[in-house]
RNA sequence: GCAGGGGUUCCCGAGUGGCCAAAGGGAUCAGACUGUAAAUCUGACGCGCAAGCUUCGGUGGUUCGAAUCCACCCCCCUGCACCA
């Protein structure tokens, strides 16, 4: 019998980790009272799930931490519908295939943040195509499509701007979807004895249904409690970057940009992050955040966060990467760098890109950085050389040398005759390999 | 199917024959200031180093000239009808 740590609920709330929740205190007593099993849904709407995820994932954590038996659901029927709460518009269903590998892969991922020794309150990792690939429409409808009440649907807020709004509109298949994630409370509870489900703040309506359902069908006292949108203080959305999403799976984004991504937080939301993303509890947080408001300077929570998060997700290993890039390239030292710390930059995940002098000739150096994917058109290097942001090799480079390409690379400036880094603007790293 | 509304550059959204590569806002990029922060200010923001080239759902047409006008087609939304 693990033991309960019964102020996990005030700890969670501390951390401003609670949007809703059911019940009210009740689930508090409930859980003081005993191991319980709850769960959180994961759809595969992409081969691998991103930052946003991790805040649900690591909330799971925490509830094992506190003597729990989590389940991570996988949606694999869900994601071959679609969650309509909160989009604007109708989306593309992807092909049951597809949805397949994503299953699997979302499945690895997430498998990696919780535990499974067998001890009694493992957790589990289950898809819930499992018990609805063999079900048949009439027994959906009659089972639990009965249980809900359209008129109950169209009122909820998460699907109120496809109802209303001119020129969006829900198909049935979505509409539906809620039906499907509520069923998936219900059976966990009749498997697992499941009593709890967790999600994101854009899930209160789904939870809610299958707090509902579970009542309905087997008469068992479930909750629902759910997570605040991760939101920044200057109202731009969160997880995003110039180059895109930030992805858990160091393939598609690796631990050195992840690792900068939480190193780039905005003061304003640094102990916020700390709080959501981290297992430093909320006394060792406010304690930093007190000691960098003090400080004159550069603060500590930035750096805190991002070696807690990418050591979290990517290992020491990953962080050990991401910090040697850092390191190496923000101190301003280029010079110092060994042949071998070059080489491996290269394998910690610096983007990189070999060419040969050769496939240079001709080339503007715009069209270079442009197709090592640097930048997204010329216009922005043109920019930038203009105002002397451009270096390579901690020279800088004019809007005249940008058609002398050998002026650009010249071989007297490669590291080891053979490397360039070009730094463009304040942050943004390449590192080219030339041969002959 | 009928009627009405609509599809503009990443997003929102102006534009209704030339002054439009297309207002404005957001996002994004770069510079200054800083702490690889925020705020602020400046510049960029279809593609191209440039000459120039390609856009406003699609295809044709009218015109010296179209995002703007006409025809047909495709897609979305709303209502009605059909299904009964």
């Amino acid at each position: 019998m693990p033991s309960i740590d019964v102020n996990l609920l005030a700890d969670l709330q501390a951390r401003g980790l609670v949007a809703q929740m059911t019940g009210d205190d009740q689930l508090n007593t409930y859980l003081g009272e005993g191991s319980r099993t709850l769960y959180c849904g994961f759809d595969p709407t992409a081969d691998s799930l991103h930052i946003g995820s991790l805040v649900p994932l690591l909330t799971l954590k925490r509830f094992q931490d506190a003597g729990h038996k989590p389940i991570a659901l996988v949606g694999g029927a869900t994601g071959l519908i679609g969650d309509p709460s909160f989009k604007a518009q109708e989306r593309k269903l992807n092909t049951a295939d597809v949805v397949e590998s994503w299953v699997g892969k979302i499945k690895t991922q997430v498998s990696a943040f919780i535990e499974f020794d067998g001890c009694d309150n493992s957790a589990e990792v289950v898809n819930n195509l499992d018990w609805t690939v063999g079900m048949d429409v009439l027994t959906f409808l009659r089972d639990v499509g009965k249980h809900f009440s359209i008129n109950n649907m169209i009122n909820k807020e998460s699907v109120k701007q496809r109802i209303d709004r001119e020129g969006a509109g829900i198909s049935f298949t979505e509409f539906t979807y809620m039906l499907l994630q509520s069923f998936d409370f219900a059976e966990l509870y009749k498997r697992y004895d499941c009593s709890l489900q967790i999600g994101g703040s854009d899930q209160w309506g789904n939870i809610v249904g299958g707090v509902d359902l579970t009542k309905k069908m087997h008469g068992g006292k479930a909750f629902g409690l759910t997570l605040p949108l991760v939101t920044k203080s200057d109202g731009t959305k969160f997880g995003k970057t110039e180059s895109g999403t930030i992805w858990l799976d160091a393939a598609k984004t690796s631990p050195y940009a992840f690792y900068q991504f939480w190193l780039n937080s905005a003061d304003a939301d640094t102990y916020k992050f700390l709080k959501y993303f981290t297992f430093l509890s909320v006394a060792e947080i406010d304690g930093i955040e007190e000691a960098d408001r003090i400080a004159e300077g550069r603060p500590q929570g930035q750096r805190i966060l991002a070696e807690a998060v990418t050591r979290l997700v990517h290992g020491d290993s990953g962080l050990e990467a991401a910090e040697r890039i850092t390191a190496a390239l923000f101190s301003g030292a280029l010079e110092s760098l060994s042949e071998s710390d070059l080489d491996q930059l290269k394998l910690d995940g610096l983007p990189a890109t070999t060419l040969s002098r050769k496939e240079l000739q001709g080339l503007s150096l715009t069209q270079v950085l442009v197709d090592a994917g640097m930048v997204s058109s010329g216009k922005q290097v043109k920019d930038a050389l203009g105002r002397n942001a451009v270096l390579i090799n901690s020279h800088p480079k004019g809007a005249e040398q940008n058609m002398d390409i050998d002026k650009c690379f010249p071989v007297s400036d490669a590291f080891y005759g053979r490397f360039y880094i070009v730094k463009l603007g304040k942050k943004k790293y390449h590192l080219f390999e030339l041969g002959d």
